[in-house]
DNA sequence: CCTGGATCTGGATAAAAATACAGCTATCGC
DNA sequence: GCGATAGCTGTATTTTTATCCAGATCCAGG
């Protein structure tokens, strides 16, 4: 691709490079003119297309600078460190995470056997990232657009702040809430379903252990179009 | 730095960012000023100075598109990062997934202009396939757990059947409502909201026009923890 | 020799874009 | 209440920018 250039087209693509590493944004066709020392702005022009013909660039028609660069190879940049927990199979197309069914009581939630499938989603479409898709039972959460069956997706935390969804054990069941807390209470944390048929949920931490398993990131709910429930 | 700005700063910057992640220029202020919705593009200059004045940006005087981004690090983002054109033709095993906002009336769905980001999921992941993501707008849907905000998964289709959620054109509005047709309607279908307080639409087909841009396939909703509404 | 691509000049024009100016309405601290 | 500030509307003007047209050179290949 980059190979069959020649020397004069490969000199603008990195002109463009430097343009856009130095100033943030693509250079104008008078701004190449200028800098290579063409007199007119119409040799810019051809340059363009022919590196767009050669498929390294993207013209945007009428759009002020609207040059693109297709990155070919690797791209260099952000270094992301990434701890993905179980990465199968995919690198490159973004990784997949794991589903989570019916978590048995007493043991982890990414345990093998809770892994009842994997979806191919960027861990990193969502803030904080996300390490799992926990399926969602029950309708506690309904007033928030959290229905039973919808896969919530999970930052793995065990810190979480107030006013946040999120996943927690309470006696050996993990459930999803919102958390409440408060600078006077000392010991005590409350869960709250969106749902005003559940009742707050008031944990004293002296006497029940609550453990934050992670906070709520993202929704997703596949199937709308084709009801294939699960119900049981 | 970042974290003395108002939620519509932050907004503003969000845009950018992801502004220069779909079309690789910062976008400029009439650009700014259609995607959040002003009827003045000085809106958008007023935000750009305050952004400038904080020092996240960089505003340089009469370039066009002239914004650059101070990296300051956090906030997803790279300037030049990697993008796919994901172009207008066959979508690959892990292709990218266009978000449409705001649909400008009398024009395609797909126009260029109404891609407002892009988010790597694969549109095989839901059935049938998604063509694109669109926001959206207002709670009609909340009853189905379809909020203000959430990305809709649409599939790309002029048929659909009886029962399904359809985003709609009517009367150059889109709308995402559930299609009711019945066989003793000659000429007759109904838009059904999922919340009371919207009442059914009944659409005359001989003297209005239905377009069925799509059916529903499923919902994301993204920043669950960290909400960066774009509410307007 | 002739064609076609690459590389330019020079000129013209419509659209896009930045930017200034004059307001208006909230909200917030004092 | 008062003034500052955020967050807008609306209008206008000047630059910038993309894009088209009509050429001119040079060079490689058939």
């Amino acid at each position: 691709m980059i190979d069959q250039l020649t020397d004069r087209q490969r000199q603008i693509l990195d002109l463009i490079q430097r343009h856009i590493r130095v100033t943030g944004v693509p250079p104008t066709r008078a701004e190449i003119a200028r800098i290579l020392g063409f007199r007119s702005v119409n040799a810019a022009e051809d340059h363009l297309r022919a590196l767009a013909r050669h498929g390294v660039i993207e013209l945007t028609r009428g759009r002020s600078r609207g040059i693109r660069l297709i990155a070919d190879g690797a791209i260099g940049g952000d270094a992301n460190a990434d701890t993905r927990p179980g990465a199968a199979g995919g690198f490159g197309a973004g990784a997949d995470l794991p589903v989570i069914g019916r978590v048995a009581a007493g043991s982890p939630i990414l345990a093998a056997e809770h892994v009842e499938d994997r979806h191919r989603i960027s861990p990193d479409l969502f803030r904080p990232r996300a390490d799992y898709l926990l399926r969602v039972r029950g309708s506690s959460m309904r007033d928030v657009g959290i229905l039973d069956g919808d896969l919530l997706a999970v930052h793995a935390s065990a810190e979480a702040q107030n006013g946040q969804i999120v996943v927690a054990r309470l006696a050996d069941e993990v459930t999803v809430k919102r958390l409440r807390r408060h600078a006077r209470w000392e010991h005590r944390v409350q869960l709250l379903a969106e749902n005003p048929e559940f009742p707050p949920i008031v944990v004293d931490l002296r006497e029940q252990e609550l453990v934050i398993e992670g906070i709520a990131v993202g929704v997703l709910r596949l199937g709308l179009a084709a009801p294939l429930q699960v119900d049981d």
